[in-house]
DNA sequence: AAGAATCCTTGACTTAGATCAAGAAGCCCT
DNA sequence: AGGGCTTCTTGATCTAAGTCAAGGATTCTT
């Protein structure tokens, strides 16, 4: 796919005119990376921040002893690494890439330029830095409020919601992956899935994953 | 002091034009809210965003059992409630007056035009936006990844930072917040800062506190 | 200054969940 | 098909921190 035709499909630059597009396509970088590689580190000085064409991105944060917090994965058509153009300028987590990925590099300057031209990109820009302050207010709330069960019946329930269908769910990570994100390790989430089985309220089979019962699920997920 | 002096102090309206201050002063509201006075609770429709003027504010989420968990306080000039004006429509999480405060209030249409009208408000916002995801982010890691001692002597350390001096601090909230601020619960909060003490780290008296080992702090911070 | 209220501390107990360890199951290779 | 991965599960143990309970210390009020 042509990088300008990419950029048109990113909700940053929804209902961008052409002429804009191509304005875009001229400033940006078109990078690689296989699994496993690292985009960038926790401190990092950021020169400028990512859309995802291709692939699956893992931000995260690392402990002393290597202990790992996931904050984001991210699909195509995501952006990521956008905070420190506007505070900071360093990294404020870690970057890998889950899959071989395909990103679009968009150097700080030339973006920065761009959107004092044009205040579409800023208000987009504007609602998707908001959705995410709105998904890190709710990870704060479920790490310090809820126990791993509720939070583990939340995501769920966000998984089902965000994919359309609420009955019959498909991890698309690991469950070491998810144990991560949900602020646990594989053990643990291995024992609560476990017991959410025994009671009847999903069915697991390896990452597939059935609702049997919405509203004891629910019941879980509100503590 | 005049409603237009109070914007022009704020950061979000820094270096911005006096005819545009002016354009701000005419849609905006001015508000009194007492000591434990709710400005708006998580869930409801939100129609526009704050400017605090004087007093102090706390955001937080709270359990179906009623444990709270603060996620900032906003002291003067600072702008609280922005994100369901872009995404969603509704507010993410509580709002009370911990002081009898003043606040400006800017309803949302007119606030989104003149955005839209003035990439320099934009461009402050988005600065403010990803300052604040800068903090959530390191929420969210302490949560994880460290133990209540490590949160607190990192926090002590924020505070030291903040203020400029990293030698006496002085809280100005209560213990109970501030356990609610790290995630915990007052007794460990009291617990921990007698250990810190016992160990020669930190002094305490009342809300005072001196660091005298700040080498130690940074160790406990670190995990 | 006395009383009330809030705030803070300390102690005994309980528990969610992490750690350590080992084995089972699934997957990718040539 | 058979080795060698990574991924997942299960069990036994340990510990940080939450709960419950009570008393001490501040501060607010009139």
């Amino acid at each position: 796919m042509k990088i300008s035709e990419e950029i048109a499909q990113a909700v940053l630059f929804h209902e961008l005119p052409a002429d804009q597009l191509e304005e875009l396509a001229v400033i940006c970088l078109d990078q690689k990376f296989d699994k496993g590689q690292i985009l960038f580190a926790e401190g990092g000085r950021a020169k400028g921040f990512y859309l995802l064409a291709a692939g699956k991105i893992k931000i995260f944060k690392l402990s002393l002893d290597g202990k790992e917090q996931i904050l984001h994965i991210f699909g195509p058509g995501e952006i990521f690494g956008e905070v420190p153009v506007f505070a900071g300028g360093n990294y404020p987590a870690n970057a890998e890439a889950l899959e071989p990925s395909r990103v679009i590099f968009f150097p700080r300057p030339a973006f920065v330029e761009l959107i004092e031209r044009h205040p579409l990109i800023a208000l987009n820009l504007l609602a998707i830095l908001c959705q995410r302050l709105r998904r890190f207010t709710h990870m704060i709330e479920d790490l310090s409020l809820k126990e791993v069960p509720g939070r583990l019946a939340a995501h769920l329930i966000y998984l089902g919601e965000r994919s359309g269908n609420t009955e019959a769910l498909e991890l698309d990570i690991t469950k070491a992956q998810l144990a991560s994100l949900l602020g646990t390790i594989p053990e643990t989430l291995s024992r609560i899935l476990a017991k959410l089985v025994q009671q009847k309220i999903i069915a697991v089979e390896g990452r597939k994953i059935r609702v049997l019962d919405r509203k004891a699920l629910e019941a879980v997920a509100a503590g």
